[in-house]
DNA sequence: AAATACCCTTAATGTAGATTAAGATTTGTC
DNA sequence: GACAAATCTTAATCTACATTAAGGGTATTT
């Protein structure tokens, strides 16, 4: 709990009464390595903030591969953004890769603290603007360099997540298969 | 002028007030096709609201190829958010396809309006996460589907944007050489 | 402690999309 | 209205990465 109280005082300070309003709002929930917290044709019913442990979110194609498209460690969030406004099905799933611990929101608690707690929409537009910085360099990434030069950025950005991920998942995040990631990176030994 | 109020009036009402403190703090500007507004190396220094016309955002790679990471046309935002809050250099350009005209906010400008109009917080809240969403979706189609698949749904997702751009844009956008989307779109017809 | 599921690697073959080049057409500019 | 510049297309060749298949290694689970 105490994760989360320090995690938005990087944004703004709250007060005590802020945070009382918060803590009626939230649960701590534990989750199982391998346990998902969001399948497809569910409606995401929460935003989902790290304490410990780490997840995937992914798609399925026709073929039935997965495609990661974000990870998420400690102090970080991680929904289906779309699904839990709209309301509507997901297509995604958010899965857990380690075990974890989770502090979660619903829809009508964190609107609730949007009116009650105006400073959230100052923080959470923030921690938005970060992401969605974050996920431009990577669209303009995928389309202008190799999967080798992908990869490097990877580790150098990620290093935390780089060593406790297998490469199965990293390849997956990178856009390639294992296969092709084990061969750059034997090319990168050699090198 | 009254198109910004508008777009905003769609999230929240303004009340009179908050319309001259707006209005105080915002510049028109006319901009001719060609005409860079960002150019790399350079620091973001505005938010821009697009009244009419089009821009591209893009990157250009080692070997010189431009990648379009956006476009904006009316009723849209544009800008490098990195670059912008950061205040350091940008990677990236952002061009008039069409003569447009944008209304425009410098950093602190819009600072001193979050400040002095909370609802502001709330309303580049949604917008900012309606584009994470869109982008999101992006990056998941990028990995997962072919270029005739991304080709289509850009049609369908844009179909204002692509009948008035030309194809070298949308090739650069969906990720592939114009050639190819010229194949791509012979095949379509085939079809 | 064994069983099982997962993970990593290598290598042969296959393919979506890139590159190069060239001509035809359209569009913007003076 | 004419010139220049950008755009679109076709087709041959090339390459980054995918697919398939198979063997050995390493965790998790029971």
């Amino acid at each position: 709990m105490q994760a989360l109280i320090n995690h938005f005082q990087k944004y703004i300070p709250l007060n005590e009464a802020e945070i009382q309003l918060l803590e009626g709002r939230v649960k701590e929930r534990k989750i199982k390595r391998k346990q998902m917290i969001l399948q497809e044709g569910f409606v995401c019913k929460h935003y989902s903030f790290v304490v410990s442990g780490c997840f995937k979110m992914y798609g399925i194609d026709d073929k039935g591969y997965e495609h990661n498209i974000q990870f998420a460690a400690e102090n970080d969030w991680i929904a289906d953004i779309g699904s839990f406004h709209s309301q509507k099905p997901s297509k995604l799933f958010i899965e857990a890769i380690e075990p974890a611990e989770v502090i979660q929101i619903e829809r009508q608690d964190l609107y609730f603290l949007y009116i009650n707690i105006p400073k959230l929409d100052r923080i959470f537009k923030v921690i938005i603007e970060n992401k969605f910085v974050e996920l431009q360099n990577r669209v303009l990434q995928t389309f202008s360099s190799t999967a080798e030069q992908r990869y490097l950025s990877f580790l150098e950005q990620y290093p935390n997540l780089a060593n406790r991920l297998p490469n199965t998942q990293i390849a997956s995040y990178l856009g390639i298969t294992p296969e092709f990631l084990s061969k750059v990176r034997k090319d990168l030994t050699r090198k």
